[in-house]
This record gives structure tokens, sequence and C-alpha cells, in this order.
DNA sequence: TAAAAAAGTTAGTTATGACTAACAAATCTT
DNA sequence: AAGATTTGTTAGTCATAACTAACTTTTTTA
């Protein structure tokens, strides 16, 4: 058996850790995720986390040594990517057929995420013919657990007159979303760098012949693919 | 404020042992529901039943004496329709649109149930076009928690000669309702009953151009309208 | 109606997964 | 390299919700 990590039967609280610790070693280039990042991350205290490693540990889905780093096993890995194929699965329903917005979808699909029925979610993903990207235009794993990842290019890191597109955007914050949508940006925007103001780092781009200002944080969380 | 019970923030388990509380007193026909009988249809301990009855009173949602018998406030059974309507919207939806079978549903809806989004489930009612029925023939109570009871005439209620229609079965057994549909009914189907056998009260039935004879057993789990 | 059975309750235990407080190890800083 | 800071660990507590075992009340039935 190589691989059997979808009839697993964890709990939510083991779900939320492997789906964390994964995102983390994600935005870090899979380098050096520790005890306490993940406790802030998931907004609990480092002795909560320190207790769910070491279970975790047991269970051989995450490798740590004591005072050491954290990282995944291949098993752990696998859970992980169920994970956030069926949160990506899900935001992608609410969004396209019962009318949720952007900034609306998060939070039921971290509940949704945690139901245990692999005929579910895979007719889902038939239901809605295979879609490659969620709402937010991160790419959605398949059923088999093959997983691509977005390269993150952030419009923060552009130059005066480079031209991109949208193609995602951070899903951590509601207010975020809904500011994005507000100014009237959405996937596949074309972009272009008008000026970036040395004082405090805010760009003016424009955009479907608009112009707009955004501060570096905003640009940090917007992911763009050059186009000039 | 006259009802805001789809705000409460429930426990997985005492959504539970409403829903379960609110299905006994219609079993029984609103008299006489007991502890320990709670208890059995959960599958857990009287001790725990007890407890959760305890909290639950606290919480305005059971009536109870002690050594008394159980009822459920207005509150209680509020909660426990809307948890109704969720398991049977999404029955539906899994049915109609996900490729399930009858016996498949039941599991996988009764987490679905859970899901704490009052938009979620009325999008979803939307989507599908407000549904009457679940794929059971029961009744889906409406966004106002407005809620009526199928009339339950079982086909072992019926005599020699009667002829119905299959309304509804009894969704609590898989293997039940594999049965079911193994032999040829399903909701709607015609049925006569040929002939009552004294001995073990087994009942010879046609429909659909079929004989079957079925027991006692069988026919108290089917619910249906008699049309002649 | 008194004994037996059934139903309900209480007390005490367990597992999960949070928490704080106190402590130990590792890493910066100068 | 020593002290300070950050990071990680341990011990002990709490709430939830299950359990068993022992006990009490109610109901049945002989």
């Amino acid at each position: 058996m190589t691989n059997k990590s979808y009839l697993n039967n964890l709990t939510k609280s083991e779900e939320d850790y492997l789906k964390a610790l994964f995102q983390l070693l994600i935005e870090n280039d899979s380098m050096k995720v520790g005890n306490n990042q993940l406790a802030d991350y998931l907004k609990v205290s480092p002795a909560s986390t320190n207790n769910m490693v070491k279970k975790l540990k047991t269970k051989n889905y995450v490798i740590n040594e004591k005072y050491g780093k954290l990282d995944l096993t291949d098993e752990g890995k696998s859970i992980a990517v169920r994970l956030i194929r069926k949160h990506r699965l899900w935001e992608t329903f609410l969004c396209n057929y019962l009318n949720f917005t952007w900034d609306e979808v998060h939070d039921v699909a971290e509940q949704l995420e945690h139901i245990k029925s692999r005929k579910l979610i895979d007719e889902l993903d038939r239901f809605m013919d295979f879609p490659k990207k969620d709402p937010h235009g991160e790419l959605i794993p398949n059923a088999n657990g093959e997983y691509s990842i977005l390269p993150k290019v952030t419009l923060s890191s552009l130059l005066e007159g480079d031209v991109c597109k949208l193609i995602a955007v951070n899903d951590g914050s509601v207010n975020f979303l809904k500011y994005v949508s507000e100014i009237g940006l959405a996937l596949s925007s074309e972009i272009k760098i008008l000026e970036i103001r040395e004082f405090d780092k805010s760009i003016r781009i424009q955009f479907n012949n608009t112009e707009e200002t955004v501060t570096r944080k905003f640009a940090d969380n917007v992911f763009v693919k050059k186009v000039v």
C-alpha cells in the first residue's frame, strides 16, 4: 500500500495543524518552520502546538527533533494537500454556484474541508468539471494529490513601467479581499506600474482605465505574472 | 427578537442530542421520551445522556424534571428543525447532483448538517430550486423553519387488496435502503397488497409488474399513501 | 403491595485539546 | 564569549464529552 492517507481518521485539530504546517513550509520555501511560528499562525499557545507536534510525530506525519525545526513526512504532506484540495474545491463551489463573494468563502470552506468523504469531494470536482483554479486564483490539487504551486511574484516586486496580470491574491484577510474587489481589481486584470514612491514605497498603478495608489503591504498580497 | 436560534453556537454533540430528541418525540407522538431511550437512540451511555440533558436544560433547549420524561422548548425544536432542514437539503444535493445513491447519503449528510452558515444552506436551497422532498421522500422544512410531518402510514398497516403509493422510506438503515432499491421499489411506485400471510405476517405485494414477498419488519419501514 | 425490573442519577475516570506559568535550550548581540 | 532575547518544553489546570460502577427512584408484575 503506497498511499491510504485519505482514509486516515484524523481529528479536525490534527488536520488543522498539518495544513497550517504545510502552508508555512511553502511560504518559507520549505525551510525552517518553528514551533512558535506554527502556534502563531494557528492563533494557539506554543504549548498546545508542542503537544500536537508530539502527537503527530508518533503518528508519523511530522518530523521534528527536540528543539529543532518542523517538517512533514510524505504522509503528512499528502493529508495537507487533500485538505487544500477540499478547501479550494468548496470555495469554487460557493463562489460559482451559491453566490458567495471572495471574502465570504473562507470561513465556510474551513468547515467544509473537514468533511470526510472521498466520494463527496471527487464528485463535487466532477460536477464543476474539474476546475483548475479557485476563486482567489490558487491552483486546485487533483484527485491524485498532484499539486503545483504558483510561482508567487508579488506586485511589490515589480519595477516602474512593468505590466503584469493579476493571477492570485492572498486569501488570509477578509478586509484585504473586500478592498481588492472594491477598487475593481479581479483575477486577470492587467496592471501597469506607473510609479513607485520612494518615501513610503506606495505604488501608483493603472488598470481598467483607472489609476489607484496602493500601499506596499497591499502589493505584498497581490500575486502577478509579469507581461512586459 | 423572536427567533435567533440559527445563530446559536452549539457543539456538534449538543446538536446531535437535540435532533435525536426531536425525532424520538415525533416517533412517539410527542409523548414520553425517556433518558435511556435517548441514550439508546444515540448509541451512548445513559450517564452521558443525563449529563447532556442537564446542560441543555440550563441552556433552555430541553424541559425535564428529575426522574421525569424529556421534552424540547420551542428554541430546542427550532434548532432541531434547522438541522433536519440541513440534513435533507444536503441529502437531496448529494443524490441529485453528485451521483450518490439512497444508501450512501446518510453518513455524509450527518456531517454536513453541522456546518454553520445560514447563507450556505439557503443558497443551496435556492440552487436546487427549493425542493420539497428529500431522496427518501421526507419533507424538507423551509427557511423559516416551517415544518410539516408526513402522515406515516406504513405498508404493514394496509389490508389485502389495498393499493398504495410509496411516499417515503425510513432512512435509518443502509441495508434496508439497499434492499429497497434492489427489488426495484422507488418513490411513487404503486404497490398492491396481494396477500397477507397469517403465519408470519409476511406480505405478497405487486409493483412494476413484479411480485415480491416482504417481511412485516420490511413493511414497517415503508411509508405509503393509500390509493384504493 | 412488596419484590423485581427498569429507568434515571451520581461519582469518579478517561481522552482530547485548549490554557498559563515556569523552566531550558538555542540564537542574537555586542 | 557572556548576557539577553527568543524559542521550545514541561508540568499542571480546565472544559467537553465520553465511559463504568454504584446507587436511587419509579414502574411493573406476581
